[in-house]
DNA sequence: CATGCTATTGCAAGAAGTTGCAATAAGGAA
DNA sequence: TTCCTTATTGCAACTTCTTGCAATAGCATG
């Protein structure tokens, strides 16, 4: 069955409604997988929906985000991306030649305890990216 | 002495050069103290400096942040702002009512050299953004 | 299946941020 | 001081992102 059909009851008990725009919205970031641009989600998910507008796309990605469907990331540039939400993990960048790392987020979660009883919040968001220089860069 | 020229022979050592623009983005980022958005950094600076341009606001925004005189952060809406490079620090904001509270570095220093010895990496960046439930929101 | 409530979308206008290029002005050298 | 190189700026055109509002369409209810 459709994937984005799983995501229908998730949104209606908190009141929110599956539409033809969300569900084009979902289908390219779960057919892509990793991070795209809110232009790049446009241009994939008009293809399905010829009438969708780029306002609807920068609506809908971040009401998946604050709900839980996608996640979202800056990539340094102050522009951010989204993917569909699946594992925690964060990102490494190299500041020099841009190359990518995968961080898992087990690295971090004694960090994160140690966050929150310091200072009484509950995190709720484990999709960082930190920056750096790679071993042939540094 | 005014505090902008200290940053001289920084720039100089490096081959860039110093003025007036420079000078008045980092007076008004030394003097506010915070963070501020670059249409904030303009307003201010824009006041000693009438003809100064939005576009030279963001280039010199980015260029004190990449040389170190200052740093960027995103604060959940995927807009940067800038402050003043002083003590390295961390922010962590409430998904709900936006408080803010800033986080020592030191909290996280032991994260970070896990990361740096399971990644090859060696992180420049102190200056991240955590997102959570303050414990008057969770 | 028809109706009504209201969440969601599209449109239009505007704000914020980016880029290429020619003119300007730091600041090293003579 | 004057000259010269080239880093830096301003301008104009453009792209990306945001917002208010009226029209549309999910979906709950009867
Ligand atoms: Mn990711
Ligand atoms: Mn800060
Ligand atoms: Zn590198
Ligand atoms: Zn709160």
């Amino acid at each position: 069955m459709s994937v984005t059909l799983d995501y229908v009851p998730q949104l209606r008990a908190r009141g929110y409604r599956m539409t033809s725009q969300r569900m084009a919205i979902l289908r390219v970031l779960h057919h892509f997988g990793g991070h795209l641009s809110p232009t790049q989600v446009y241009e994939q998910a008009r293809k399905q929906l010829p009438n969708l507008t780029e306002t609807t796309v920068y609506r809908t990605l971040e009401f998946l985000a604050e709900h839980g469907l996608a996640r979202s990331a800056h990539m340094g540039n102050g522009h951010l991306v989204y993917e569909i939400a699946q594992h925690e993990h964060h990102h490494l960048i190299c500041r020099n030649c841009g190359n990518t790392v995968e961080v898992k987020h087990s690295l971090l979660k004694t960090m994160y305890q140690k966050l929150e009883s310091s200072s009484g919040y509950k995190l709720t968001d484990s999709h960082l990216t930190f920056f750096g220089l790679c071993s042939d860069c540094k």
